[in-house]
DNA sequence: AATAATTGTAAGGTAAGCCTAACATTTTGT
DNA sequence: ACAAAATGTTAGGCTTACCTTACAATTATT
């Protein structure tokens, strides 16, 4: 099974409602477009492209739920946002506010290889303030298990 | 005068046109389609925007050239370019296509501030090999020249 | 110089992603 | 229960950025 690459656009809605539902029983089209500042109208096109992929259960006026592999693939986007972030913030130095909207756009767009490399670099530099140099070992190691 | 933001493809185009340059006498639309892999069609409307927006000197048929502001457009995203690149391929041991191919969609969308932090923190790992952790004091220090 | 090949442009089409306005449905308040 | 408010959907439009096809202009070849 091939794996599917969303646009930009999609992977924010499905994170957006992922978002929703970590702090509610529901989500509401209303939710999500505050949250992406789009209009109802562009959150209803945007779920019914989804509901065809198979990452929403979506229906006319019913409730809304992450199909399992919505569910995975909001977490991946997540899970890459937060790491990006991390970074900006933690070893960076960035503000938080500048941290997460950087993120949220690298985060449709980074490769896998160069993100991995990247989390790495942070867990590295926050085990070894001193030095971190030896992050180039350290990765060739960590690739190799 | 406002700085007028282009979009992605935009900058994309300019930043071709520009490359181009650094090896050749003039630039044709076959050139710029064949460095963005888009059709020749596209790179006239492209052009057309880049002119009404005096970035370049066009007109159909004639030889094609970037205005100053246009050059110093081209350089601006260029510089990111590199930095990035340079962060991804030097500190982080990326592989020099992939990095550019990160460099390359990224660049368009970091911001200045957090750029100039990852510029600084690459220079200072230059710099430092042994301890990185006097970067934030670095930056801070950097900051107030 | 005439023809062939290349390059540039124009016209018309497509897809994604957004919008507003109007209408349908559901929820809320009295 | 019913009116008002909120929410969801549809229809139609817009913009950006691509494309292909056909034609125009230029450049190269013989």
């Amino acid at each position: 099974m091939e794996k599917i690459k969303l646009s930009s656009s999609l992977e924010d809605y499905l994170e957006a409602i992922y978002n929703i539902l970590l702090h509610s029983e529901k989500v509401r089209a209303v939710d999500i477009s505050r949250e992406l500042n789009v209009s109802r109208a562009s959150v209803t096109e945007a779920l019914k492209k989804l509901d065809e992929l198979d990452f929403v259960n979506y229906g006319r006026y019913e409730t809304l739920s992450l199909t399992e592999s919505g569910k995975k693939y909001a977490v991946e986007v997540l899970s890459k946002h937060n790491h990006i972030q991390d970074f900006f913030e933690k070893i960076l130095g960035a503000e938080h506010e500048e941290a997460c909207e950087n993120a949220c756009k690298i985060e449709h767009i980074i490769s896998e290889n160069i993100l991995d490399r990247l989390v790495a670099f942070t867990e590295f530099t926050k085990l070894h303030p001193e030095k971190y140099n030896e992050f180039v070992q350290y990765y060739k190691e960590r690739r190799n298990q």
